[in-house]
DNA sequence: CCCAGCAGTGTTATCGCTAACAACAACGAC
DNA sequence: GTCGTTGTTGTTAGCGATAACACTGCTGGG
């Protein structure tokens, strides 16, 4: 009495059986059409095809996953902001993922601290993720990365520089000297910097590049202004440094940072960058339109996701080394926040 | 011979059947023990999840998914871009969607063609997800969605406020009105408009907005500018408008659009807000920080991504009725490039 | 002319889980 | 005492795919 008149029948999705059915030939042949399989007759390849359309058959990928033991799924574990450079890395890596072929499933994270790290961590492989891609740009979320089993294909994006395994970061350092040589350069005898948060490993990067450039150059190397990533941040550190007469050349972790100097210093009545010239990192679209138009410094976040991607694969297909590193380097973007100094 | 001797066996993950095993019981009662059936005695649970945690198991989601027919996957689908509104929605809702349990697989679109939007929204349908998102705020985007079986869980964010289906957007039409009559208010005769892409639903919601404002309060209508949502169009727009006298007030369709106006506007020489006042739309993090901060309107994303849950999961349980619509009014932010008209 | 080798196809077992039902003990109601 | 009821557990049968192997005809080299 089952499966009898078509009227009862329950709307079930059609399974590998059916097509074969239709086609005439066994599930197996329609499995090697479905996968490429070379020895499969050409009149009968296309057989199988017409059925598969008929039928608006889509292979059942929870099946296929547990037969092989594998999915074809990456999880991205990132943290829950809209700040430029990881939101750009993730959107660029989420477009090259599903070029390749991959399912992108990303967890956020509200805080980047070490337990959270790993719960999402531990959340991918439980899914049974074919690999994972953290943005793990604080010491915290790094340390938690050390955990993960080694034979798990991991990449971290951002991470500690000084870490094992595969690793994609922006080269911090070199950036960072570029733009303050760019400022030595224009005449300014020091540069002050306004930095980002110290926990972050792409704030310490920019300091040290910055600090290696004023020493390299024999400039003196002025005290640190610490701040997190934010407009508003920048503006409290701003109007702390437009007060001090002595500043002409600052240069700041971020686009949003440097903002936040620009609007203190426009209201203390300092010209940019007539009086005070002020340089940025990241290149968001819009610096070209601050005022004055901002001077700043370029990571290409396409490269890094299709670095990230480019290390993943092959630890994903098991033959991926153990330690590797991709550094980009930044390119600076000269526009009208730096002149020479005043006088 | 196999299952012999320790050395040889493969390191297999261990399976219900294992923790079964070590725990005296069978997988079944693993499995009331994972689902937390209340027929099972206390002790044996205890057992249960003791040899759960010395074998370290992990439930196989792919066993899962094939044997009860359905995932814990939503597919989002968005656009490779880094506008501030789409990005702070998704990264929202990824948070809320982890937070009930569910798993976030994200389909990027280069381009919101209608094909592309298609392709998109089929793939999640190959993964076999519980539910989809789609954030569409094109005509194409959203037509797209027309050709999706009606009993598939589905809800369009920022899509068409005619369609039918399940619906979250923005009111654009009381944001604009509201930042129109701010302008009107301050003594302005009546309120230019940049607007964004005129295919974009929200650039015609305000648009419409801003137009209904002036119409009511009995003021001229200008011409709009059309741009799209970038601060470089912002500010080709922005040139025109500076060399004519008489546009004292401007309704920019975004931040960033009314950074580019402010930019040309201060080039031609024109102060903001002494000569001609600006008002924005999104409250991006930086807005504050514009010179001179900028007033705008600030939608809350947060609330669009629960309601867009709250919408899809009775959709996913087969509780949700046809068509439904949350529509989520944003609020005026007052800062300082409002001001009386000149004269 | 026989048989190894290969192309093309089918059969069977299996992945790890849940659903459905069966089995059995303990219990109180009649 | 017999019986249904309830709680607890085990057994069996799939879900829909791939892997491994078996089977059929041909081909061609000796």
């Amino acid at each position: 009495m089952e499966n009898t008149s078509s009227a009862v029948r329950a709307a079930r999705e059609p399974a590998m059986t059916d097509v074969a059915r239709l086609a005439g030939v066994s599930h197996q042949t329609v499995s090697r059409v479905l996968n490429g399989h070379p020895n499969v007759r050409e009149q009968t390849r296309l057989r199988v095809r017409a059925a598969i359309e008929e039928l608006g058959y889509r292979p059942n990928r929870a099946a296929r996953a547990l037969v092989t033991g594998r999915s074809q799924i990456i999880g991205v574990v990132a943290q829950n902001s809209t700040l430029y450079g990881p939101s750009s890395l993730l959107a660029a890596f989420e477009l090259a993922a599903s070029a390749a072929g991959f399912v992108v499933s990303v967890r956020r994270v509200r805080h980047l601290d070490r337990a959270s790290i790993t719960a999402a961590v531990e959340h991918h492989r439980d899914q049974r993720v074919a690999g994972i891609v953290v943005i793990a740009p604080t010491a915290a979320a790094d340390e938690a990365l050390a955990e993960v089993p080694a034979d798990i294909p991991l990449v971290a994006v951002d991470g500690d520089p000084e870490r094992g395994g595969a690793l994609v970061t922006v080269d911090q350092e070199a950036g960072a000297a570029a733009a303050t040589r760019h400022l030595l350069d224009a005449g300014h005898e020091t540069v002050w910097h306004v930095s980002g948060p110290a926990d972050w490993f792409d704030a310490a990067g920019r300091v040290h590049g910055w600090r290696h450039a004023l020493e390299t150059a024999g400039a003196e190397v002025p005290p640190v202004s610490a701040a997190d990533w934010s407009a508003a941040s920048g503006y409290r550190a701003g109007q702390m440094l437009a007060r001090m007469p002595e500043v002409t050349a600052v240069f700041a972790a971020n686009d949003h940072l440097a903002l936040g100097i620009l609007r203190a210093m426009t209201e203390r009545g300092r010209r940019v960058p007539d009086e005070v010239s002020i340089v940025g990192f990241d290149d968001v679209p819009e610096a070209a339109y601050f005022t004055p138009p901002l001077t700043t410094v370029r990571p290409d976040f396409d490269a890094a996701a299709t670095d990230t991607l480019e290390l993943l694969l092959p630890r994903i297909n098991g033959t991926g080394s153990g330690s590797e590193h991709r550094v980009l380097t930044p390119e600076l973007v000269a526009r009208s926040s730096v002149a020479a100094p005043p006088g």
